[in-house]
DNA sequence: AAAGCAAACAACCGCAATCTG
DNA sequence: TCAGATTGCGGTTGTTTGCTT
């Protein structure tokens, strides 16, 4: 049988929520804050279960919530950041602002992946035979077109972060994007040996040359040496990207300190890398690095 | 006006990752 | 180090809404 639904007690409400519910849920979190959703309903006196309240809130109740009305700009958006990223909809998510995982996935389902499937067929026409789903649960559980571009990243933690102070730190980007700090996934890494090339790092001709990360638990690795090979040095768009980090980095930890680099920072990494026809293939298992593969 | 159908979307579920004691 | 608790994610389902016949 498996294990029992989490919402099966006996007493609990289920279905659509009701005005009051929603009363109580954002005064209980206003008050309380975030979190312990496990025991929120009971001390905020609702007849749900924690998860049921967590989703509540999150998806309709937090207050930085935009619904509906998905603009052209924000739909080419999902779907370019779907052909990256295939059903990540988190990540998709957290690249706009105020639209929550849940939003983006109904959206897609029932209105985008059908569009792109049509363009798809038309522009391949080997495939216009091709069936529609018949049922419902076909069409939810379609994959991405470009599966086989799908970058999946995953959040980084550096052990050490070298910056060199003689570096000017005159950043060409903003951030446009800081998620908080307290929401990383941890993932070892092992420096790369075979997959990259010595040639002559891209970095000594850039601006940011002197910009060293440590990823190493126990064998130094320079960020440069690891990306360097596969671009050429003209690349702008990469060192760029440098600078990115490097200001990201610069404003969130010293010299030698810990740092995280979360999926939203990778996702800028990756979306450079995808502009010059390579992609990250992160698909190995956790604990291996990342490794840059060239697009098919 | 009513029935049938499909689209839209809110909510639930199970799993996996992460946290904590 | 490990087991249990908690949280987050993505797939799926159920209900509502709107359109067509």
């Amino acid at each position: 049988m498996g294990r029992s639904p989490c919402c099966a007690k006996e007493g609990l409400n289920r279905g659509a929520w009701t005005a009051l519910e929603d009363r109580d849920l954002t005064e209980y979190i206003k008050v309380h804050g975030e979190g312990r959703w496990r025991n929120l309903p009971q001390k905020a006196g609702l007849k749900r279960c924690g998860k049921s309240c967590r989703l509540r809130w999150l998806n309709y109740l937090r207050p930085d919530i935009k619904r509906g009305n998905i603009s052209p700009d924000e739909e080419e958006l999902i779907v370019k950041l779907h052909k990256l990223l295939g059903n990540r909809w988190s990540l998709i998510a957290g690249r706009l602002p105020g639209r929550t995982d849940n939003e983006i996935k109904n959206y897609w389902n029932t209105n985008l992946s059908k569009r792109i499937q049509d363009q798809e067929a038309r522009s391949s026409p080997s495939s216009a035979g091709g069936e529609e789903p018949k049922s419902k649960k076909a069409k939810n559980v379609m994959a991405s077109p470009f599966s086989h571009n799908v970058i999946r990243t995953k959040a980084a933690k550096c052990n050490k972060v070298f910056i060199n102070p003689q570096l000017p730190h005159k950043g060409l980007f903003q951030m446009d994007d800081h998620r908080p700090m307290d929401h990383h996934q941890h993932v070892d890494h092992r420096p790369d040996e075979n997959g990259l090339s010595s040639s002559p790092s891209l970095l000594e001709t850039s601006s940011s040359s002197e910009f060293l990360v440590d990823f190493g638990m126990n064998s130094d690795l320079c960020l440069a040496s690891l990306l360097s090979s596969k671009f050429s040095s003209g690349d702008h768009l990469f060192s760029e990207e440098m600078q990115l980090q490097e200001q990201y980095w610069s404003g969130n930890v010293g010299s030698g300190e810990d740092c995280v680099v979360d999926d939203q920072l990778q996702l800028n990494t990756v979306l450079n890398f995808q502009s010059l026809n390579y992609f990250l293939d992160a698909d190995a298992n956790q604990g291996d690095w990342l490794e840059l593969a060239e697009s098919s």
